[in-house]
DNA sequence: GCGTATATCCGTATTACTACTGAACGCTGT
DNA sequence: ACAGCGTTCAGTAGTAATACGGATATACGC
């Protein structure tokens, strides 16, 4: 997709007013058309079938069917489309999800005229583009769990063994590789445990997992 | 950043040639200023504390020190260069690796002018931006993941149950939550430990948790 | 020196999990 | 009708983990 080649878009939005504002915005734009538009998910998967967009520009929370679902449906069926989400929030679980679903691009509402531009040349080139307040919320939360990784209190002894109990291994083998006795792994192994709160073993592993092993 | 205003860039790269090609790119293009060049992560780090440019654009496979390593120690000194990768290699570890470390953008090196502009104009405005290829391979990444979570034979009921053994749940929660027996968590257990080979209840958490819960 | 924290070890008792075998029921496809 | 599979439940036995209790040694800061 060169940049003076035509991009094909489709806009699904429930608000009228911001299709219309996105219309107006890419109306004059000489290598974008639009070529339809709707406002919910399951009218997006219709028109990505029969039209094939080169670029669907499309909300997250909407009625009958949410952007989220569509985009999955969307992709199931292999169509080709880049997905561009545009929110309001920049919620980290909603930008994780869309990526995780394989959307090619994220932007809040709030995005410039020739950011926007920027995104939809961007993705219907087949990169990645997250606007400058989705990517500072998805390193927020990356900070966040590297920050989380500190905490517990835990010695360095109680997150050896903590790391050792995540890759499964019994207190007998983890006693054999720090060279302790099983009854010391069991303590660390109790210290582990009031200090998370955490009971079962597999509930440690999730711990020990959140905190990056 | 407004697309008018300068964007400052560091170029480091260890091939004379490679750095030549790129200034000779961007030497044209008013809005982009090359205000230093280095051939290693440690000038990278020293140029970017002094100058403190806009766009890093950064090689990562280089001696003395790499761009990961380089991009890690100037994220830790809270200078808001923003580090754009250029790497021959679409390597998924290196691209996982480079957006954890907290890079705005990761494009190959055999991207195109316009791209590269595209992806210059992105980082600087804070975006976050991945080329074609590069997106393309951590998609490919994420869909072999969830290929593997389809594996080892596990049956609906059975992959239930894994979940919340990764959960942390005891058998008895698990089975009061399925509304069945203690004896039948257990059945559904002891046929996944089988499947996976996993013996441990913390080492079935850990599967589960690779097969994307 | 004294208090605190960390790491090391032990005993006893209960609970949870693991290993093995067996079996009943419903559904699917031949 | 029958075989195969998935889901359900049970018995019996052993092993691992958890929940209490207590103990010693070493290092570190005040």
């Amino acid at each position: 997709m060169r940049s003076n080649q035509l991009i094909k878009i489709i806009i699904i939005d429930d608000h009228d007013l911001l299709r219309e504002g996105i219309s107006a915005r890419l109306q004059d734009v000489p290598y974008v058309e639009i070529i339809a538009e709707g406002s919910n998910g399951r009218e997006a998967v219709d028109l990505c079938q029969r039209l094939q967009p080169d670029v669907l520009l499309m909300d997250i929370s909407m009625p009958v069917m949410n952007g989220l679902e569509a985009a999955e449906i969307i992709r199931e069926t292999g169509i080709k489309t880049r997905i561009l989400f545009l929110s309001i929030y920049d919620d980290n679980e909603y930008i994780q999800e869309a990526l995780r679903i394989g959307a090619n691009g994220f932007v809040l509402k709030d995005v410039s005229k020739p950011e926007m531009l920027n995104a939809i040349k961007s993705v219907a080139q087949g990169a990645t583009y997250l606007g400058p307040k989705v990517a500072a919320s998805l390193q927020k939360g990356a900070d966040a769990q590297t920050e989380c990784a500190t905490n517990y209190g835990l010695t360095k002894r109680e997150k050896q063994v903590l790391a050792l109990i995540a890759e499964g291994q019994l207190n007998k083998e983890i006693a054999y590789r720090l060279d302790i006795s099983i009854r010391t792994v069991e303590s660390h192994r109790s210290a582990v445990r009031d200090k998370t709160g955490g009971g079962n073993a597999a509930r440690l592993a999730k711990i020990a997992r959140d905190l990056g092993l």
